[in-house]
DNA sequence: CTCACGATCAGCT
DNA sequence: GCTGATCGTGAGG
């Protein structure tokens, strides 16, 4: 049960080359894996956000062209760009495009597939006694990875992963293929600068199917705020 | 160097 | 649904 042995095979480079917006929704059902041999996780991604670059969207990190930090979507496509906020949580993403303009695809949840166990210890391991770690215990897998902070605790990644290449099997995180979802639905994102001009766009992808979908304060679910179209709009 | 601000989370009410 | 925790980051002096 633990460790399965198939061999996942990355996406090629060329899966992320493309429109950021295009690829938010592309990679809804793909494959996050992280670790090898009994400490392999994997994991269905059922959420993403999209975030344009240089002065395109207000909300991205690289607005304003690169910085240290941000750099990383600055480079080549398929690359993991992963940060700190809060000064606590790590949220990770993957670089697109290409083209120097800076733009990432934010991977906000998924559902747990293999090394559940390991996932929930990384888990466990941060939690004090609380609501949060008796429904973990208590076989809530759902939780274990809903959210873009808890989806980093559960497979490890921090921000020694910055920068690496999700195109190449091995240790590190890195995206394989999975299968496509049957819907998408697309709403504003979460947790952005309500000042922003970009607050209202609709590039925040997810599968409504899924139970794995976060549920952040604010503009979380699907049935709070504006209501989920079939299409990104501006 | 200082300072203001979060692409969040857990625990409560 | 609401709030405090807690510190990396980037901008400015």
């Amino acid at each position: 049960m633990s460790g399965g042995t198939g061999v996942l095979e990355p996406l090629p480079r060329g899966f992320f080359e493309r429109p950021v917006v295009e690829l938010a929704a592309a990679l809804l059902g793909q494959r996050l894996v992280r670790g090898r041999g009994r400490a392999r996780r994997v994991a269905r991604i059922v959420e993403t956000e999209a975030y344009g670059g240089q002065g395109v969207d207000p909300s991205a990190h690289g607005f304003a062209g690169p910085t240290e930090r941000c750099r990383v979507m600055f480079g080549p496509a398929g690359r993991a760009y992963v940060y700190a906020t809060q000064g606590r949580c790590v949220c990770m993403n993957v670089s697109t495009e290409g083209d120097g303009r800076g733009r990432a695809v934010l991977i906000r949840a998924a559902e747990p597939l293999e090394g559940v166990a390991l996932m929930r210890a990384r888990r466990l391991a941060r939690l004090g006694e609380g609501p949060t770690r008796r429904l973990l215990e208590g076989g809530g897998d759902h939780e274990l990875l809903r959210g873009p902070g808890k989806l980093c605790v559960a497979l490890d990644v921090t921000r020694a992963d910055d920068g690496a290449d999700v195109t190449a099997a091995g240790d590190g995180p890195y995206l394989a293929a999975g299968e496509p979802v049957a819907r998408v639905l697309w709403t504003p994102r979460v947790g952005l600068n309500p000042r922003s001009a970009s607050v209202g766009w609709r590039w925040r992808a997810f599968d409504p199917d899924s139970r794995a979908v976060s549920a952040t304060r604010g503009a979380g679910r699907a049935s709070r705020g504006p209501r989920p179209r079939r299409c990104p709009a501006g």
